[in-house]
DNA sequence: GATTGGCTATAATTCAGAACTATCGTTTAA
DNA sequence: TTAAACGATAGTTCTGAATTATAGCCAATC
């Protein structure tokens, strides 16, 4: 397989249009065609097809396009190592905004101070999280999975269950636990459709027959929070969250408790930094469970 | 980096003949010279050099050819993915005779049994395995180590003490403990010279100035108890050997405690079926302790 | 529904560079 | 001293990669 191949598909993917790809490898769009035709052939799969006016990868696409980074990022470094003895490597951790503030604030830092190696950052919903990782964009991700998929390797990270936020003044605040019957006539704080935390609740409430009516729709934990802060309703939250003074939280024993997942792609190849950082992360696994011990 | 100048070096790095090399890749010798050449340009660093009549790789050289069968390696396993879903790696493993009888049998078995993929096994001495795993010839090396190596990484495998062996009948064989003042006088059965073993043995004797003579010069745990049991004198073996019933073992505590080291290259990248063994490895490596505690 | 713009795909042509042949220089063994 | 084996270099040939030109396809626009 020649690395030029490699090199132009890797380029084409981002872009996915040959015109554009072709000016920014300094190359004539039907010389970057060829390419990438030579190579859909040596691999004996369609990388691509068209949908409509643009172009799609195919699964093999993707791989290839994953395998592709890792080969460039791998040379990369190795050459840096060869030349001046030692390589700056980047690895990339993608998660969710809540899963860095709380969960992964100690591994991360652990990484900083014991690795030279520079971090980058990727944050978005949970389907951002393993569509980066496919893409070898990621190295590693850190996110809950609801659907099991063929190419990720998952390590089970951390087990984080549910919470009631609401003002001290609100009724609920005395009780001990709080059964989700109780939340019959609340407005609730919630996250947007189709987020998966937001049908959990859906399904969970409906299946209680509990009347609940939205009050705020948002994506954030922070937000949430503040938004209970201004007695605009409850809100449901992860058990890691910091809650704030003036709010009460109480655990959801009903509420099914959160798996967290180290995610890498299966077959992947790690570079040494890749290996640190999952280290770190395992590490510190479930360091947050004694922070907030303390805090009690 | 043309993946094609990789590959000419690879055939190439393993006869360090131009002429063969070139016949094997079905080119002429000036071609492949040129590639070389172009490598060595692109790199920035002469890949060999002349030693007489022969040729020699650099430390250049040989961290290339490493880098390189690494590549070789990782791109076959992804085509063959790719291709028919799935893929049989090859994995290598290299340590000495003796460890692979005591120290790994379990974690070999494991493997063998959850992993789909093909164990190739390599024996040889200590710098053998050394030379093995920075060659990129195996991925993981089992040995005891005594210097250190800027471009391997180390983990502590397990701590192997060493134990007198002799024929039940010995006088020896009464006591609890033997101090090594007591070998003054006796033959013993001990490795070549230049062994690490030998060395060791030699020196600690020396410096308690006991005086003793070699009965026999072997290198395998395997015979040295042989030829204890045909009465041919005492050996100092590792501690996980399993001592044959006419014979009797005494632990030596002053002799050091050698440890076990699991080898890497450092910077390398690792396929899956490398983490695979390595995780298999890690889990039994002080099972061969249980094992004997069982026996006794 | 004809027309235009943006893009992919293919064919024909040109050109760069990879491989070949020939040959010289070096080293060792006969 | 000579011959054999092998690496290195120069000059030549020729393969195959890049280019230009252009046909074909799809969707948006009037």
């Amino acid at each position: 397989m020649r690395s030029d191949w490699l090199e132009s598909f890797l380029v084409f993917s981002d872009t996915l249009n040959f015109t554009r790809a072709a000016e920014e490898l300094h190359i004539s769009q039907p010389a970057l065609h060829v390419k990438i035709s030579k190579l859909s052939e040596y691999v004996g799969k369609p990388l691509y097809h068209k949908s409509g006016r643009n172009l799609l990868l195919t699964a093999e696409g993707q791989q290839l396009q994953a395998f592709a980074r890792d080969q460039s990022e791998q040379a990369a470094s190795f050459l840096q190592i060869l030349r001046n003895g030692s390589a700056v490597q980047d690895v990339c951790l993608s998660a969710g905004e809540g899963t860095f503030l709380y969960l992964l604030g100690d591994a991360i830092s652990a990484f900083m101070s014991r690795s030279s190696h520079k971090l980058r950052i990727r944050t978005g919903t949970q389907s951002d999280v393993v569509k980066d990782v496919l893409s070898g964009e990621a190295h590693v991700g850190i996110t809950p999975l609801d659907s099991v998929n063929e190419s990720l390797a998952c390590r089970p990270y951390s087990e984080v269950g549910q919470m009631l936020v609401m003002p001290a003044a609100h009724p609920l605040a005395s009780k001990r636990k709080v059964g989700l019957k109780s939340l019959n006539g609340e407005r609730l704080i919630v996250p947007s459709e189709n987020r998966p935390h937001r049908i959990l609740i859906n399904r969970l409430l409906m299946d209680l027959k509990v009347d609940w009516n939205v009050s705020v729709e948002v994506d954030s934990w922070e937000l949430m929070l503040n938004f209970v802060k201004h007695g605009m309703g409850l809100a449901i939250v992860n058990e890691y969250c910091q809650i704030p003074d003036e709010l009460v939280a109480k655990p959801l024993p009903e509420f099914p408790v959160i798996q967290f997942q180290l995610i890498k792609r299966r077959h992947a190849s790690d570079r040494w930094a890749v290996n640190e950082l999952e280290a770190a992360l395992i590490e510190h696994k479930d360091h947050w469970k004694n922070e907030r011990k303390k805090c009690q």
